[in-house]
DNA sequence: TGCCGAGGAGAAAGCGATTTCACCGCTAGG
DNA sequence: CCTAGCGGTGAAATCGCTTTCTCCTCGGCA
């Protein structure tokens, strides 16, 4: 019968050059230590037949994909697009590529979506802030090996990379006093690690500056939570506000301005992560900057390690820099 | 000998439930027509033994991977990113995974790392809006099935989503020329399609209107290539600014309001894409808005039409809607 | 009762690489 | 001169699943 599929195998390129399977596929990954010119006859005749080695027979025979995974809650988020960019370009150096998984933020569905996607990789980056620590163990353990992204957890033995969120805002917080305020709004990020390290910053904070009120708002992940924050942001009196994250600062801002509330003259406004858009809005967003790019970068020099049987090295957690710009300034007099 | 992986297989769940791998396989991918009662059985192995298809001999034996390629020249582009959202939610709704690589702007090296990305899955989903004519017909052939993005070429016969650059440039400038404006600013585009069909939008509206000027700038395709432009953009006259795209006029925004320039007040400045942040941004930016996530979507519709041998729908050509937000006003008096 | 057709299930042949192991010829040492 | 060792090469097993093809059984009809 003839072949089903019309392209070209190994098997054609040896008998073309006249050598077994095996000296192809020795010559075309570089393990050929034969007469070179055995091998340039192989890579001629590879040449012209044009073939190109079946990857998927290849993953299959040798049980590896070099493809990694990366599930991200949501990723229309500027800030897991940066770490993605990041962790691409440096896995792409390595000669493995990346797939991507949106759980659409259906944390429920996370465990099982990492578990499907595992099975077509050969490791994960999981960026699942929001599951809950139970989740996170068994996930850990079935999907091995993980690299975690923005999520620590002392229960499981992963290389993690996060970002000290409770200093960045207790940072901001003490920046902000230190300026003048004393009246501060936190706009609340959805539950999760990311926005209860910020309270704790927030908490130490209040412990460092007893003068000090912090109202809280309800917010969310997106700048529509963030506009949708402005009037009780107005009503708290704070002149200060903190908000979870970029995204949702350019809302409040954007809010505020609407309202024709000047930003920073009446009030300040702080971001956290320092997305690219920050520097640029008018005013420029004072925030807590975290290298996302540089984190992903780092996730795949992790990850790389693991593959490899390596022990990575420590988990790393950023400290993020605060970044002053022009939405803040000294409350009204 | 033992086994060398300690998965368990297709015939360790066979044995257990006294059935052939064959009905296994059956039972597993729902293709099973006998017994309820047997296949049951086969499903209560496979629970106990906590079996999982191997994937990478599925892709092998199969011929296939559920898997599709994105390549950009420039992941940490918002306009991509969003596209990628778009396709990657459609395609996982129907089973499949992207792949995702990033040429990083080097166009040279884009026909290969199509190349090698293919062979890892099914069809590569194209975004190359700088690639060579010449190339991106032997790319398209060698690579098909192929989607192309935001690139259109009467050379290649693939399905094709496009944005009317053309008209979208030509509706911008005529709505501000209705607001009185006659001597414009083009904040220029990296070589390549889009900013070729935006010039030719703008020559529309010269042939128009030949009351206007339009001057050209060079610019980029970021936002600080727009700042950098700020100044030529002053020395130019313009009282408007067609900038190549949102970021670009992002930073331009930035740029005249450092310069205590005052938008638009003095100097309306346009952008182009509608990137989440364009409504947010102070002014808000108007612009010609793209819905790059359904155009991602459609994308996907394409691909899994052209994957399942059908014939898709034909090419669409989207037509950007104007939208009109504060960073354009009448010239001053 | 006998035969035929249909349908359920298994045996086995791929899929296309990698990799182990065996073989062969040559060289060097006893 | 014989043999042990070694480098170069090929034969063949292997990876785990899908799928075809065959076989067997059972029911219906003459």
């Amino acid at each position: 019968m003839a072949r089903r599929s019309s392209a070209i195998t190994i098997a054609d390129v040896a008998k073309h050059a006249g050598v077994s399977p095996a000296t192809v596929s020795r010559v075309m990954n570089g393990r050929f230590l034969g007469e070179p010119e055995v091998a340039e006859r192989v890579r001629a005749s590879a040449r012209e037949l044009s073939y190109w080695p079946n990857q998927r027979a290849r993953s299959f025979a040798m049980g590896q994909t070099n493809a990694i995974a990366f599930l991200v809650p949501d990723l229309a988020n500027p800030s897991f697009q940066v770490v993605l960019a990041g962790l691409s370009k440096a896995a792409g150096d390595d000669g493995y590529r990346v797939m991507v998984a949106d759980s659409a933020e259906a944390v429920e569905d996370e465990p099982l979506l990492a578990a499907e996607i595992r099975r077509r990789c050969d490791a994960v980056v999981l960026c699942a802030p929001r599951m809950s620590e139970a989740a996170l163990v068994q996930a850990t353990e079935m999907l091995a090996p993980v690299v975690l992204v923005h999520r620590f957890s002392p229960a499981v033995s992963v290389p993690t990379l996060t970002v000290d969120s409770r200093q960045g805002a207790e940072g901001l917080a003490r920046y902000l006093h230190g300026l003048g305020h004393r009246r501060f709004a936190y706009v609340a990020g959805p539950s999760g690690v990311a926005n209860e390290n910020r309270l704790r910053g927030l908490a130490d904070f209040e412990a460092f500056a007893p003068d000090a009120q912090i109202v809280h708002v309800p917010g969310g992940a997106g700048s529509e939570q963030g506009v949708a924050a402005a009037d009780e942001v107005l009503r708290s009196g704070a002149t200060a506000v903190l908000a979870f994250n970029d995204l949702v600062a350019i809302g409040v801002v954007h809010g505020l301005l609407e309202r024709e509330v000047p930003v920073p003259e009446q009030i300040s406004v702080t971001g956290f992560d320092d997305i690219p858009f920050a520097r640029y809005m008018a005013p420029s967003l004072t925030t807590a900057s975290v290298p996302q790019d540089v984190l992903g970068e780092l996730a795949w020099n992790r990850m790389h390690a693991l593959i490899r049987g390596e022990t990575p090295e420590h988990n790393v957690i950023f400290q993020p820099r605060l970044e002053v710009r022009r939405s803040t300034a000294p409350p009204p007099a």
